[in-house]
DNA sequence: GGACGAGTTGACAACCATTCTCATCTTGCT
DNA sequence: AGCAAGATGAGAATGGTTGTCAACTCGTCC
């Protein structure tokens, strides 16, 4: 055993806060974005603070994280099971998918080219039907 | 019609130069580190004139563009037909994969919400057989 | 061959998301 | 209450990427 477990967080008024904003909105948001969202709420909490908190949620999966196209990390609140997002281009509305299906297959293909330690990245993204 | 069909590049010496450096190697690489390595070859292109090419390789798709965990793009040539990518995390091999069955599934994912227009982005990291 | 306009380049400044620093609180525990 | 580990915030620092703009090049038309 090498690595120590995580630690849990500790409930500090600023990460509820942050996990509060969190259950409010339903797309994927920057984290300069929540910070904002924090300050119209009169929570006052660090932006600093907002990005290691967020870092380290999305890092123990309580939430999903995802990289914009020009890079910029925005984040959402997510249920425990490992899942894909369909995003509107439009509006950012998300819908979770599963696909057991795309799970086994990235697995295949790893295994056939001997790679281990596998993970992976899938998004896909449209415009939904009211758009 | 409202867009205009993409003008072809002017093949000038420092586009040469950057296609001739994509050729040159096969995993994913920074716009900076495509430019150091033009500088070691003597090739005297500016940093701004290797971003802006890429970028504009990328938006033809005569080059893969993706972003590292930490949202920094890097750039790969590519073959022409769709495919996905199976990257070492260690040394950045690359594998490039095709997978009807995920083309499928993603469509249909997308259907059955009523999106339109659907794209999607998928990438496998792991170790490679030599790490 | 020379001239012209659009496209291109490079040096450097500007941007901006994210991380670092570090002195100052808080928390959990005894 | 008192302590050590953890957390916070304000601002500086970082670093990838893009903007600026004058100088340069290309293709083309005379």
């Amino acid at each position: 055993m090498t690595s120590t477990d995580p630690q849990p967080l500790r409930p500090t008024r600023q990460r509820i806060a942050v996990t509060e904003a969190l259950a409010s909105f339903d797309d994927f948001r920057s984290a300069q974005e929540i910070h904002e969202l924090l300050d119209r709420r009169g929570a006052k909490v660090g932006l600093a603070t907002v990005y290691r908190t967020l870092q380290r949620l999305s890092e123990s999966h309580e939430v999903d994280m995802l990289r914009t196209e020009d890079g910029e990390a925005v984040y959402r609140r997510c249920s425990g099971t490992h899942h894909h997002h369909l995003v509107c281009r439009e509006c950012g509305a998300t819908v979770e998918v599963e696909g057991p299906a795309v799970e086994r297959w990235t697995n295949a293909m790893a295994a056939e080219h001997g790679f281990a330690d596998v993970s992976h990245t899938l998004e896909i993204f449209g415009t939904c039907p009211r758009h």
